[in-house]
DNA sequence: TTAGGGTTAG
């Protein structure tokens, strides 16, 4: 065989192993080839194995061949932009190999080859998982500096990374202002990474500037509209939203319908979300779990468990997420044998391992059933350490069950895990002030204010007229307080003539019974009732969005008032619904 | 021969 021939063999060699790996799409597909590249010689050459990187759909395959096209036998001058490009996507589009995106980025500047305005887009969108802000700048500056900020893609990509990244939003915001021309993706980009924060009144006022820019918004645009009418609970921002989705004729894709129906269900209508889930033809995992989730928080969790029955049925396989739903509606609505069985199911029939979440859902069923002993037992018997979450659960059940001194064991133990987190110290001040040791809970709040810790303050959102209004406990900002501090007036003088007796040892303070129902009686959700009382027309709903759970004075209160003042109120607090109707709460005390 | 924004829980 001459010289000729052996490179004329080899170029046809090469070229039949890259039509081959042009169709591979698997991993053993692609480990046979590579035996014949070796074979061949040809593994040296970069070049043959980006055709394989750039079809491929298997990404452990894409790992496999990038550890060969990059091995220290490779010729890095064969290296080239597209190599790179194809090798920095697949992994940004692995959620547990994010950073080696960037590591193959940086090689990729080490090697001398040029990024392009591809490259950018890949880099960013790993950073943005990643969230580190000093990362997403230094990227921010190759891009400046390598001239491909006048690119739209890349700008676009820029403000949803800094919308990614914590403490980015205001650079996000900076690159959006300053782009000569936005299109629908850099406006949802902007929009969603508010969204994302929870800055949804900034979201939603942003998606207003969008519609008088002129630019129409789609689909994904809506979608982060309707999670910042979620997070506030404006129902009624969230049902015009609707209507202008029908109006406009926006693509109804799967996920707006998905956002849709979380929006019904945490704005208090969970039976619209339900009639949105019947008239779903394509409905997904997400479709379901929104409303199983909604049914458990709505207190509605006989119906929760037979939906979810439902989607088994309907050959939709239950995941992760859609069983903390459902052993959340097992522990909201005291359903403890179901709640049981369900557990073992998930491994036995689902082969899903139960994460902390799972054993979460368990704890605090076992916990608001008042099975204290069990639930401890439970904790204890736990393969996997308990998390904060799981430790408050076990503490705010020791605190109600009178176990006290075991819930202060528990809180200095998880004080010294989590001595930055201020809930933990608000917790032991409480349980001091349960135990009447008022020094104690003094030194607590000194050591607070020392660290610079303040306790969140509770506070009532209400939506009226499209305006959304909030109050915090003792709230004189409202311009038209005088008013709504005659109507608590009245409203405690009926309350009173109708049997209801302020549940003084709610307060946690050190001031005598008098100036406790007093500082009951300011609570934000008895100020934005009292404002509803005064500004909406006898018989109206009310509907209210607390940021805490709802404290069982408001509680107790509410159903008088919902009885008095024949009104239906609606409350939503951080962790479920409460429905008041004729001086009955729908979730029967037990929350 | 490659590109940008989105949904469920905790």
């Amino acid at each position: 065989m001459n010289v000729v021939s052996l490179i004329t063999n080899k170029r046809a060699a090469e070229q039949s192993c890259l039509a081959l790996l042009k169709s591979c799409n698997s991993l053993s597909k692609f480990t046979q080839i590579h035996s014949y590249i070796i074979k061949l010689g040809l593994h040296s050459n970069p070049l043959v194995l980006t055709k394989f990187t750039s079809t491929s759909a298997d990404l452990n395959a894409i790992s496999y061949a990038s550890s060969f096209v990059f091995s220290p036998e490779s010729d890095t001058r064969l290296y080239d932009t597209f190599l790179f490009n194809t090798t920095i996507r697949a992994y940004a589009q692995r959620n547990d190999l994010k950073t080696k995106a960037v590591k193959f980025y940086n090689l990729m500047l080490e090697c001398g080859v040029s990024p392009n305005k591809f490259t950018y887009p890949f880099v960013l969108k790993a950073c943005a998982s990643i969230g580190e802000l000093n990362l997403g700048k230094s990227v921010h500056g190759s891009v400046i500096k390598l001239r491909f900020c006048d690119d739209v893609h890349v700008q676009n990509t820029l403000v949803h990374m800094y919308g990614s990244c914590k403490g980015g939003i205001l650079f996000a915001r900076k690159v959006f202002d300053k782009m000569p021309k936005c299109d629908s993706v850099s406006w949802s980009a902007m929009i969603g990474g508010y969204a994302r924060l929870g800055l949804s009144t900034e979201a939603i006022s942003l998606f207003r500037k969008m519609q008088i820019s002129g630019v129409c918004p789609d689909d994904i645009t809506m979608v982060s509209v309707l999670s910042a009418c979620t997070d506030l609970g404006a129902l009624e921002v969230g049902k015009w939203v609707e209507s202008f989705i029908e109006k406009e004729r926006v693509n109804k894709s799967v996920e707006l319908c998905n956002a849709l129906i979380d929006m019904f269900a945490k704005c208090g209508d969970i039976d619209k979300a339900l009639k949105l889930l019947r008239n779903m033809i394509e409905k997904n995992i997400v479709s379901w779990t929104s409303v199983i989730d909604g049914l458990a928080t709505h207190g509605r969790g006989l119906e929760a468990v037979a939906l979810f029955e439902e989607m088994i049925r309907a050959g939709v396989a239950p995941d992760y997420v859609s069983f903390i739903g459902l052993l959340s509606a097992c522990s909201h609505s005291g359903l403890v044998d179901k709640g049981r069985e369900y557990f073992d199911l998930m491994k036995k029939e689902f082969n899903l391992v139960p994460k902390i979440e799972h054993y979460g859902c368990m704890v605090d069923m076992l916990c608001r059933a008042g099975l204290l002993k069990e639930a401890l037992d439970f904790v204890q018997k736990m393969p996997i350490e308990p998390n904060p979450i799981v430790c408050r659960t076990l503490i705010n059940a020791c605190c109600t069950h009178g176990e006290l001194k075991l819930g202060e064991s528990i809180t200095k133990r998880l004080i010294g895990n989590e001595p930055m987190h201020e809930s933990n110290y608000v917790l032991l001040s409480n349980i001091y002030a349960k135990m009447l040791r008022w020094e104690k809970k003094t030194k607590i709040r000194e050591v607070m204010d020392k660290m610079g810790m303040r306790k969140v303050p509770g506070s009532t959102m209400i939506e009226l007229d499209n305006e959304i209004y909030e109050f915090v406990a003792g709230d004189q900002s409202h311009n038209q307080h005088k008013e709504i501090y005659e109507m608590l007036d009245e409203m405690g003088r009926k309350m009173k003539m109708a049997g209801y007796v302020p549940t003084t040892r709610e307060v946690l303070l050190d001031i005598d019974e008098e100036d406790k129902e007093d500082a009951l009686n300011r609570h934000s959700e008895k100020l934005a009732i009292a404002f509803a009382l005064l500004k909406t027309p006898p018989g109206t709903p009310i509907r209210i969005v607390k940021n805490l759970r709802v404290c069982s004075d408001c509680h107790s209160a509410t159903k008088f008032i919902s009885k008095i003042y024949n009104r239906e109120i609606v409350v939503r607090d951080r962790n479920r619904f409460h429905h008041f109707k004729d001086g009955f709460c729908s979730c029967g005390d037990f929350w």
